[in-house]
RNA sequence: GCACCCGUAGUCUAAUGGAUAGAACGGAGGCCUCCGACGCCUUUAAUGCAGGUUCGAUUCCUGUCGGGUGCACCA
């Protein structure tokens, strides 16, 4: 279905035309000043030059073609020479009519679908997860359920770090700690228990206590690196620990993850690609790519067009072991001989950015990709507690994402309790909790994705869980609004289903806007994902809600004595509802019935 | 030291080169005999500084000040 924003400009290019200039002059653009138009269209200006006319004039000219217009009940000419539009009302209920009947809403999915491999998540094996582990799961899935919805097939990888030193860590750890585990017997041939010797809690602890011993004993971080190397060099018995290690982590990884709608297609990890590694690096060797210096492995990636410095990519290290650019290229490698994608986009702290950009340099380089293979870097700024500063727990340790997730919970039930004292919706104690948990989450990821990804952020659990502002509560708020009132007119007798015929030409300036907000739908979210900005997927939402809640309070829907009229307006709310839900999908949240 | 990114009301945040810079929170003041007041309405207040390009700059360029980040054997 054509964009809004699309059909009006033809209808203004045509006027251009008609008029003797340039149609390409007529393109029209959203108001920026909606208390004196609707649309406008500022070509006028751009063409005074070309014309040698005052653009007054030329803007004249061009409404004067458009008195008689479907599309605009009002075309005006105004100093300097700016073309202020209103829409016919006709129009614009035609156009939702139009939508309603789309599968999409009049969206239309991507002429050249893409296959697209999305690295996001990064956890590393038996380290708990963190704050700093929020923003690429919260990001990662709004960017994918996006691209899908256009149309793409994006693979979700998570991309675990599971193969490097903290493997060593933690194995040697346990042998420290209980040196009769069979295994680290090597002669042991029989099979390996099935069960782990150790839980997730304990897992969690070992890690950063041997992470602060090494640091502090020679000896220690030897032996560590021993059973790095054993692991790596594929010893059974710790192969055999390892698998124990990745299992109870990964389970308690995917509970985790489950509890923020995160889901990965793909688990593999660091370890996935050692075994391409030697082949690898052979190629560039063999290709003339890399060469040895300073005694480590490396590609030049240095371009002459480059202001910023460009270190060479280190493919090995002086000692011979691979790091982390090393299974980032692997890695790479495997997914274009299996996934066949056409875009790969890595999503990380924007730190990274330089070091990524040496890895999509030295892929190309060394032909990992194809040449039209797409690489995209996708860095996010910190999350900031209300201090500016990197987020900590009250006593300055990292906060755990669990903890996290546990006090926004608590502080949602806290405000949903509290009103469901003081309204008559009253919930159980457990359905009170289920919701808390619904509502808690919307306000987690909004106020995360309706911030720009690249920038820092302050994260405020105050500010996010109120529903006062531009806040994912006050989107629930809306959206049970909506409900309850359709329920009521389902209640009455009305036929909820047959009502979606009914969408009329607006009769108050409340529904025209409302109806104005909800055909912009289409070009918001493709502008989402044009620019892989989630953001304005929220601020698009918080603009239909804002516009439904002003037509709310101007409308009595369910006294309206006008049958026809009043079924209008269901169907107008449940078109907004429609959309304000499939739109917080596309964030990776969903609203609940009673809040 | 070199490079990159970011400086917008008291706070937080938006704006393909377009009008009087848009919201939110906070402050001030209104609206429930009426569909959910977790709402709505009114009001207050901002582009770090100095130049330049342009008919027109928060946006592009130069300089400057402030903040953040990165500069090969960590990930």
């Amino acid at each position: 279905m054509e964009k809004l924003l699309d059909r009006i400009s033809d209808e203004m290019r045509n006027a251009f035309e008609a008029a003797g200039y340039d149609r390409e002059l007529g393109k029209v653009t959203a108001s920026n000043r909606p208390d004196l138009c609707e649309y406008q269209c500022n070509g006028a200006m751009a063409g005074a030059k070309q014309y040698k006319k005052a653009p007054i004039v030329i803007a004249k000219d061009v409404a004067d073609k458009l008195l008689d217009s479907e599309v605009f009940e009002k075309a005006e000419a105004v100093a300097p020479g700016f073309l202020n539009l209103t829409l016919k009302n006709e129009f614009v209920g035609a156009y939702v009519k139009k939508m309603r009947a789309e599968k999409k809403y009049g969206l239309e999915e991507t002429p050249s679908p893409l296959k697209i491999v999305l690295d996001y998540g990064g956890p590393n094996i038996a380290k708990p997860l963190h704050v700093g582990h929020l923003r690429s799961a919260i990001i990662g899935e709004s960017i994918k359920r996006i691209a899908r919805y256009m149309g793409h097939t994006v693979v979700g990888d998570i991309h675990l770090g599971d193969w490097g030193q903290p493997m060593g860590l933690v194995m040697n750890e346990l042998k420290v700690r209980d040196p009769k585990l069979v295994y680290f017997d090597e002669n042991y041939t029989g099979e390996y228990p099935d069960t782990p010797p150790f839980t997730v809690a304990q897992l969690e602890e070992i890690y950063p206590f041997a992470s602060k011993r090494a640091k502090e004993d020679e000896a220690y971080k030897a032996d560590a690196m021993a059973c790095t190397y054993k692991l790596q060099s594929g010893q059974r018995g710790y192969r055999a620990l390892w698998n124990h290690i990745i299992n109870v982590s990964v389970a308690d990884l995917k509970k985790n993850y489950e509890k923020l709608h995160v889901e990965f297609d793909l688990w593999n990890g660091e370890s996935t690609v050692h075994n391409l590694i030697p082949d690898m690096v052979e190629h560039m060797k063999q290709g003339g790519y890399a060469y040895i210096s300073e005694g480590a492995l490396v590609v030049d990636v240095k371009e002459e067009t480059d202001t910023k410095e460009m270190p060479p990519c280190m493919i090995l290290k002086s000692d011979g072991a691979a790091l982390y650019n090393t299974t980032d290229l692997a890695t790479i490698k495997m997914r274009m001989e299996q996934e066949q994608p056409d875009k790969l986009i890595y999503l990380t702290d924007k730190r990274q950015e330089l070091y990524f950009e040496q890895v999509f340099r030295c892929a190309r380089k060394t032909h990992l990709v194809k040449e039209d293979t797409q690489l995209q870097f996708i860095g996010f700024g910190t999350m900031n507690g209300k201090d500016g500063k990197p987020f900590k727990t009250r006593d300055g340790g990292v906060m755990r994402l669990e903890n996290l997730i546990k006090e926004i919970n608590e502080e949602m039930l806290r405000k949903i309790t509290e009103n469901s004292k003081k309204e008559n919706h009253e919930m159980s104690l457990e359905q009170q909790c289920e919701t808390a948990k619904i509502v808690a989450l919307s306000a987690l990821k909004y106020g995360d994705l309706s911030n720009q990804a690249s920038k820092d952020y302050i994260f405020d659990i105050d500010r996010f869980t109120s529903s006062e502002g531009d806040t994912g509560p006050y989107i629930m708020y809306t959206i049970v609004r909506i409900k309850s009132i359709i329920a009521k007119y389902a209640e009455n007798g009305g036929d909820v289903e047959a009502v979606y015929s009914a969408l009329q030409t607006p009769v108050n300036d409340s529904e025209k806007q409302l109806m104005m907000e909800l055909s912009k739908y289409n070009t918001s979210i493709e502008a989402a994902y044009e620019e892989t900005a989630p953001h304005k997927i929220c601020a698009y939402i918080y603009g239909l809600a804002n516009a439904f809640n002003h037509f709310y309070h101007e409308t009595k829907i369910l006294t309206e004595e006008d049958a026809s009229k009043k079924a209008g307006w269901i169907a107008l709310l449940i078109l907004t509802r429609d959309i304000l839900e499939t739109a917080i999908d596309l964030l990776g949240f969903e609203a609940p019935e009673r809040m």
